[in-house]
DNA sequence: TGTTCAATGTCGCAA
DNA sequence: TTGCGACGTTGAACA
């Protein structure tokens, strides 16, 4: 990541055509090309900006430009769409390079591990006289969301996933087939827990004796303590 | 505004949680006290952020978090809705601090101006035999968009909008009032013209006896010599 | 100031 | 790949 403060004028010509007088900004230059062109307020938008995939290309300016003061211009091309961003670079305050390596991403991950601990404290959801054993369950392939005892003594294991698919049933069925082979544990029922349960999903898990529980989200939270929502 | 480059994790918590792991992002501060966090590539949308009104304040880590290896702490509050912002840095690599001054703005000039200049261009989208007048035809209650002779010898007024609403016929309708005043221009017809005209706008219009043209706006682009783009 | 509607929307999933 | 809907939508025009 290519962090430049410059005085720089921009001119955006794509879809709609646009350009920036000049002032001193933020130029973002991105590991993938992509270039933002920030000013110091306004919201997460940049001024400008190309998206990837695109090519950035630096030149000496033309005559005409050069009078002006310009001394490189930024040719930043889309790939595919030919959108075209122009920077004209007056004077470079600050350059400096980065490396960030790949982001894990997986942003806005927080819904199901929001939702295991919400059903984990709210754990009658699952049914009366059931009582947590306890989350993150580990076994050999991997760890239960959430393990519990129900009334009658037996165990449950709960597979939980913000959309309930077909792979989180075959999921929670490897889980079943192991812990069943636990004499401690056996007899273990699923429950297949979802904000949303697909139909296909729902007659898989029916078929196999897998439980389906479908999650409110906002009744969860609702019931929640306000102050440990930070988990 | 403030460019930091450090190893953090981020929560947020408002409309929704979301919590980003370990890694190394840009953080950028801005005037505003708003705040964004950049991985390294991605489209524009930073991974989180804080939009103004807000403000940021940074502490030392609690024990735990200290334990974990965070040096200091950024909560980000929003001023009116509470929504939080809370950045755990673990390592700085950079920290820079750049006056900008405030940005001219102004972006997105454009569309309307560049569709004028394209109509004025290629008039015989008017009809066969048109010819230009002028731009921006000054008139007491301002300038008329294009003038123009149709082949009859008569005149037109044109009005050109992005979007072709109410208002823009009824502004079409005073300029073709005051100009069929003008014995010199009478007969004068109307055209309203727009990328795109709202039913509403053209029921108005046809009942006025105003001509709606819709403008394609590639198609006037594409035929547009390339080198003339910047006006 | 609130409401409506477009956007260089972006993003993510389903068909 | 394409289409459709939601978004911490954002942003601007209009009432």
């Amino acid at each position: 990541m290519r962090l430049v403060i410059a005085q720089c004028s921009v001119d955006y010509t794509g879809r709609l055509t646009a350009h920036l007088p000049l002032a001193t900004r933020l130029l973002l230059v991105k590991a993938d090309g992509s270039v933002l062109v920030h000013s110091d307020g306004g919201s997460y938008k940049p001024l400008n900006w190309m998206s990837p995939p695109c090519t950035l290309r630096t030149s000496p300016p033309d005559e005409a430009r050069a009078e002006a003061g310009v001394v490189e211009v930024w040719t930043v091309q889309h790939t595919k769409t030919g959108d075209q961003l122009e920077v004209s670079i007056h004077e470079v305050l600050h350059d400096s390079n980065h490396e960030l390596g790949v982001d894990p991403g997986l942003v806005k991950d927080g819904v199901e591990a929001h939702l295991q601990k919400l059903l984990a404290e709210q754990i009658e959801h699952l049914g009366p006289g059931h009582v947590l054993v306890r989350r993150e369950y580990p076994t050999a392939i991997g760890p239960v969301d959430i393990l519990a005892k129900d009334g009658s003594g037996g165990t449950v294991a709960v597979e939980i996933k913000r959309r309930g698919d077909i792979d989180g049933v075959e999921q929670l069925t490897r889980y079943l087939e192991l812990l069943n082979r636990d004499p401690l544990l056996a007899p273990v029922t699923g429950v297949f827990a979802a904000q949303e349960i697909k139909p296909q999903a729902k007659v898989l898990a029916t078929d196999r004796g897998i439980r389906c529980l479908t999650l409110d989200y906002d009744a969860l939270r609702g019931v929640d303590d306000v102050d440990s929502r930070l988990f």
